[in-house]
This record gives C-alpha cells, structure tokens and sequence, in this order.
DNA sequence: CGCAAATATACGCGCCACGCAACTTTCCCT
DNA sequence: AGGGAAAGTTGCGTGGCGCGTATATTTGCG
C-alpha cells in the first residue's frame, strides 16, 4: 500500500493536479495546454494523461480528493457518536488544510481568489466537479449505511442522507465562494447541516 | 417569441436531441460520431455544433429541459398551495410524458431500457447530466425564492430547498432505473420528498 | 416586394484523448 | 542479494471534436 512507487504516483498525480489549478487561475483553462501542465512537473504529455484524462478532471482532482475525506473521517470517528453530530464533526474537519497547502503558499489571496472564481465558473469545471460531489456521494453513502446498518443497494435513506449532506455542502461552498455574506465555512457549513437535518419547513 | 424561425430552431434541437440518444442506446456513445447525429436529422454537421457542444450535451438536453419543468410548474400552480405541496405535485407533472415521446414509440422496451442503463454508466454523460441538475437547481431555487419571499443571492433556504428537492428527484431515479425495488417513481419520489422535507434523524 | 437580420453551411485549424510498442524502474521471492 | 515479473513512462501516430471565419440562404418586417 505505501510502498515506493504508490507514493511517487500519487506524489506525481497531486503535483500535476496542483500544477493544473495554479496554470488555469493565472491564465484562465483554454489559455493552458497539457503540454504545459506536464512541463510544468517534468513528465511526458502522455504521461500526464494516464493519470487523468482531461484537464478539468485534473483540476477537480483536489475537490475530489477533499470530498472523499469527508466519508473517511466519517468511518474513522467513535462508532456510538449521533449520525448528525458525527457528519457534522467529518465535515468540519475536511476543512483543515491538508499537507499540501504549505507547499503552495499563496502569495496573492485577492488576485488569487479572483482567479479561483473564473476557474469555477467555467462550465467545463463545473461539470467534472459534480462528477467528483457524486463520486464522493457514493462513498458517503456506504459509510452511513455502515454506520445505521441499512442497505445503501437498497434503501432510501443512506442514499438520501449523503445526497442531502453534499448538497448542504455544496451550498454553503458556493455561497463562500461568491461571497455574498463573508461568513467563513466554519459557520456556514454547520448551519446548512443543521437545516436539512432538522427538515425544511416553510419559514 | 413563437414564430417560424423560433419554432423550427426548437425543433431542430429536438430532433438532434432525439436522434443522439436513440443512436447512442443502439450502439454505445463512442461508436457514434457527431456527422451521425448530423446525418439522421438531414442538417450539416456544422450546424449541429451550433445547437450543441458535445455529444454529451445533445443527450442530456432532453433530462435538462424536464428537469426546467419542475421549476417552471412550481410558477404556474396556485400561489397559496403549501410550498411542498405545490413541490411535490410539480414533481409529479414533470414526470408525465411530454408530447416528444409520442414521435419514437419504443418498440422494445426491454432492450431500449438495457441501453439506457448503458448509456447512463458513460462517465461523460453522467458529468453532463449532472450540469444540467443543477441548472435546474439554479431556476428552482429562483422560483421557491419568489414563492417564499427570500433572496436567493444571500438566503440559504431557497437554495437548500432547491438543493435537497434535486437530491431526492436524483435519488429517487437512481433508484428506479438502477431497478433495485420494482417501485415506479410516481411512488420513489413523494416518499424521497417527504423525507427531506421532515429531516433525517436517524431511524 | 425588398432590405436587414438571423441562421445554415463549407472549409479549415489546433488541441486532445487514446491505442500501441518499446524502454525503464520498482517489487517480490528465493 | 539478485534476477525475473510487473508496473510505469514515453514517443509516435491517428481520428475526432470544438470552434473561428466567411459565405449563402432563409425569415421577419415595413
């Protein structure tokens, strides 16, 4: 599992996928060429594409590979904790910065931040990052039918549960990125939680 | 708004639309090419890039433009009826066969639905659909807000509603083409509403 | 009936996904 | 430790696709 060569792949994988995303917020997505991404790690073109078949997987990879965490966290926690308190502490966690921030520090949060929102904004983008919500979705699924003991081929409510969570997450996401209120996720994640876990009555 | 040229535009996309999902159920999505989808309508291949940007595009605009009916319906019903009622029945009609169906009578079934499965496993359609859901989203969220007297750019609620209302529709034809209970929708997808409208606490 | 605008088509270019066949590196077993 | 198997990397080549541009054709409107 942790031998050589799966940690330089997933080393070259996170390098060309940080490598994507900080070429397409400087330059915008149509103004970067594989060719450059793969230069930009020193690998091969061909290379770079058996890791990931486009560039927008290869930008979303990061969203994914958060997402995933979510689920993660979610089978790591104490088994005998509430379902919703134990979603709700996963998703908080998923958002610390992994190891590899430090790596990119950014110089520039403003122009930075700018550029992050024209890359969402392509519709390309927006796709393969549903693909990785739904993706993550499915994991999540299974964790909490693990942890209720249902059958997510079957029932409703795992599946329910996961979709609602992801869309919970994703609405607290876009409205951070667009920036309407400036209240961080750390307050807008829990609040959403809350909300579709409590129902949504007319208010 | 309704003249010549509007109309018969609409009906061009249609028959694209049409014809790209009925060739990619017959022979797979890779094995057909765009001058194809082209071809069976009788328009240049040229032409059809101007109604679509992809092969994906073309197939999930028929699952777009129902989804759009939901938001649409949930506009026209009676302004007084309870929001999830007025949901809920919005849903339902939305599921009812709209007058495009009537031009392809299935003649297999049984095989056409296998396809469709196929079809829907395609990585690249499912990223496409997905985009389309949450279009639909987009307009749902603007309606429920109209409807709720919320500000869709700055409240939660609405696009938590819009969110969750999706991810039971979502869930619920998962569900149903995946064919793991033999329930048609009309039963799945009030259930799957009433559970996130109530919450989800754990069974 | 004729002009203006919108749409369809023809041509062409550059990028990109991917199969194939060598070559190199890592792993594992004795 | 060492050698063969397995996995990863790379170069080459190909076909399809997205799209810009220019031109022809059709529709809408006065």
């Amino acid at each position: 599992m942790s031998g050589l060569r799966e940690r330089k792949k997933e080393a070259t994988r996170a390098a060309l996928s940080w490598a994507a995303v900080r070429l397409t917020v400087e330059r915008g997505l149509s103004a970067v060429k594989v060719e450059d991404i793969a230069a930009a790690v020193g690998v091969s073109p061909r290379t770079y594409n058996n890791y990931f078949s486009s560039k927008a997987e290869a930008i979303a990879f990061r969203y994914l590979e958060r997402s995933l965490r979510l689920a993660a966290e979610l089978r790591h926690g104490p088994p005998g904790e509430p379902l919703w308190e134990a979603i709700t502490r996963a998703a908080l966690r998923q958002l610390e910065p992994g190891p590899e921030v430090e790596r990119m520090p950014p110089q520039e949060p403003d122009e930075w931040a700018a550029g992050v929102r024209v890359m969402l904004a392509e519709p390309a983008l927006e796709a393969e990052m549903l693909r990785a919500s739904k993706i993550a979705e499915k994991e999540l699924a299974a964790a909490i039918a693990d942890r209720t003991g249902t059958d997510p081929g079957s029932d409703l409510y795992p599946r329910l549960v996961a979709a609602s969570v992801m869309a919970a997450n994703n609405v607290a996401l876009e409205l951070f990125v667009q920036g309407g209120t400036g209240e961080p996720m750390e307050v807008l994640l829990p609040r959403t939680l809350r909300m579709v876990a409590a129902g949504l009555p007319t208010p």
